[in-house]
DNA sequence: AAGTGGTCTAGACCACTCG
DNA sequence: GAGTGGTCTAGACCACTTG
C-alpha cells in the first residue's frame, strides 16, 4: 500500500536510519492513519530488501520516539502522539526562541573572568583557583523582555572564549563549534520566586512579581559539567512546555533491589 | 577485568536485557571509574558467550540511557551522568511524592460523574454526550497540603470507576490494576498564577501568593488521551526538578525540510 | 495454524582512531 | 596495522495473538 522508496545503498547514511526517516515522512504525510498498522517487519524487509534485523532496528527507533507502538504477536500501530518540536529539551535560549517562532535578542550585562563561587566550584568539578567566564544577559523574544540569565562555564574548557566571543550571539553554537562540545544533558530545578527592584527594572516588570527562578547544570556526553545557570523568566510572559515520558522502572530500582 | 557473571540461558528475560542489567549493576556499584572504558564489545560478547549484536544491543541500550557512550573506533566509556530516578516523568502525585521520599494523603474534595467543558471536550476528543469523572483533590505531601489537583478521564474508558474506585487512592494505579491504562506520555504546561482566596484556604497559604499552575494531559501508548488534569501547587514548598535531554533534531526537521 | 513481533547467531565488512 | 564500534545479512527459533 504505501509508497516506501527504495534505499539509497551508496550513502553513508545506514540503511536502518533510511528506512527510519523513509517511515516517519510517510507517517507524518498522514499516508498512514492513527491507530492504523503499519506493514508487517518482514513485508518492509522484503520491499526494501533488507533483513528483517535492520528493519526491525528502524522500527525499534521510531517506537522509542513515541510516533509507532508494537504489540508482539499482532503487529505495529500508528501512535496518536504527535513528535512535537516544541518540547523542552536542552536548548538555549535562542534556539527556544527560534523553534517557538520568536526573534531572539540579547542585552549584554557583564561578560568577565571572574573566580567562582563555592556552589559554582562544586557544580562545575573545578580544581581551586580554576577561573570561570560569566556572562549575564537579559533575554528578548521581539524585543520583549522575558529574561535575565547568567551563565558560568570553566575557563579551562573554552580558553578563547573571553576574546573571541561575540557574547550577544548564541553561546551554544560557540561552545559547539569552536570547542566541540555539544550539551547532552541538563539537569534543572525551577522555581517561584519574586522580582527584587532590579530585576524588575531590566525586564520592566513591577517589584515583587512572581518570576520562574531556573537553576540548570549542562553536561556534556562525557559528564563533564560544562554550563551552570541562573536566571530568572517573567511570570507573566514566559511559561514551560514539557513533554514528559515515562522510562523502565525496573532498570532505575536495581539499586534499590540489589544491596 | 570485571566480574560479569555469567547468563541465564533459560530464564525468559532476554540475554540483551540480562548483560544490560548486569553491566548496570557493576557501573552503579562502581566497578568502573568515570570516564574509564569498558571492556570491548567484542570481549564483551566471548566472556558471555553471546554473538557480537547481541552485546551491542545492551551496549546501545545503556547508551540511550547515557550512562555510558561509545566513541567510534574508540571504545566505550562511562559517563559521569548519574542515573537519578528522581526526575520528572509521567509520575502521578503518590508516585512523585514516594520517589522523594514523603508520605502522600489526599483530601478529596469532589468525585463525580459530569458533563465535560468545551476544552476537556476537545483535549479528551470525546464524543458528542459522553460523560467524564472528575476528582478533585488536596494532595500533601507528609501532612503538609501541597497542592490541589482536578483530575478529567473519559467515563466510557472507566465505567466503573466511580462505584469501584476509593478516591483517596493512586489513581494511575487504578488505571493500571483495573483498566490495564499505563500512562506513556504527557504534555505539560507550567505557569505562574496567584492563588485565590478558596485556593489559599485550602492550601493554608495566603490569598495572592504565588503559586505553579499545571496543566496536564496524559496518555497511553495507543494515543489515546485518559487524563486531562488541572492543578495547583504551592509557590514556596514546592519545586520541579527534571532533566532534559537533547534528541536528533535531524528527524523533528524532517517536516520542515521536506515540501 | 498462520501471522506477527522479538531474540539470537555467526560471520562479514566498513569506518574510525591511534600509535 | 591493529583494535574499536557500527552496520548488515540470512536464517533460525521463540512467544504471542487471532481466527
Amino acid at each position: 500500500m504505501a509508497k516506501l522508496q527504495q534505499l539509497d545503498r551508496n550513502s553513508v547514511v545506514p540503511l536502518h536510519y533510511q528506512i527510519q526517516q523513509r517511515l516517519l515522512a510517510l507517517i507524518q504525510a498522514g499516508e498512514f492513519e492513527a491507530g492504523q498498522p503499519l506493514p508487517p517487519i518482514q513485508e518492509i524487509a522484503a520491499r526494501l530488501s533488507v533483513s528483517h534485523m535492520t528493519a526491525r532496528q528502524a522500527i525499534k527507533a521510531l517506537c522509542d520516539l513515541g510516533v509507532i507502538y508494537s504489540k508482539q504477536g499482532v503487529g505495529t500501530f500508528i501512535s496518536g502522539i504527535k513528535l512535537e518540536k516544541n518540547f523542552r529539551q536542552v536548548l538555549s535560549f535562542s534556539e527556544e526562541m527560534e523553534s517557538r517562532g520568536s526573534r531572539p535578542s540579547s542585552r549584554v550585562l557583564s561578560f568577565k573572568v571572574r573566580r567562582p563561587t563555592a556552589s559554582v566550584i562544586e557544580t562545575l568539578r573545578l580544581q581551586p583557583n580554576e577561573e570561570v567566564v560569566e556572562l549575564k544577559r537579559v533575554r528578548s523574544a521581539n524585543s520583549l523582555p522575558m529574561g535575565i540569565e547568567c551563565s558560568t562555564i570553566p575557563l579551562r574548557l573554552c580558553p578563547d572564549l573571553p576574546t573571541t566571543f561575540d557574547p550577544r550571539g548564541s553561546l551554544y553554537r560557540e561552545l559547539a563549534d569552536h570547542y566541540g562540545m555539544n550539551m547532552a544533558v541538563a539537569d534543572e530545578i525551577v522555581e517561584i520566586g519574586l522580582a527584587g527592584s532590579k530585576e524588575a527594572g531590566l525586564l520592566k516588570i513591577s517589584k515583587g512579581s512572581p518570576v520562574f527562578l531556573f537553576t540548570r547544570t549542562s553536561y556534556i556526553q562525557n559528564g563533564q559539567p560544562v554550563e551552570f545557570v541562573r536566571a530568572t523568566y517573567r511570570g507573566d510572559k514566559y511559561k514551560i512546555v514539557s513533554r514528559l515520558t515515562r522510562i523502565d522502572r525496573s532498570l532505575l530500582t536495581l539499586t534499590a533491589n540489589r544491596q
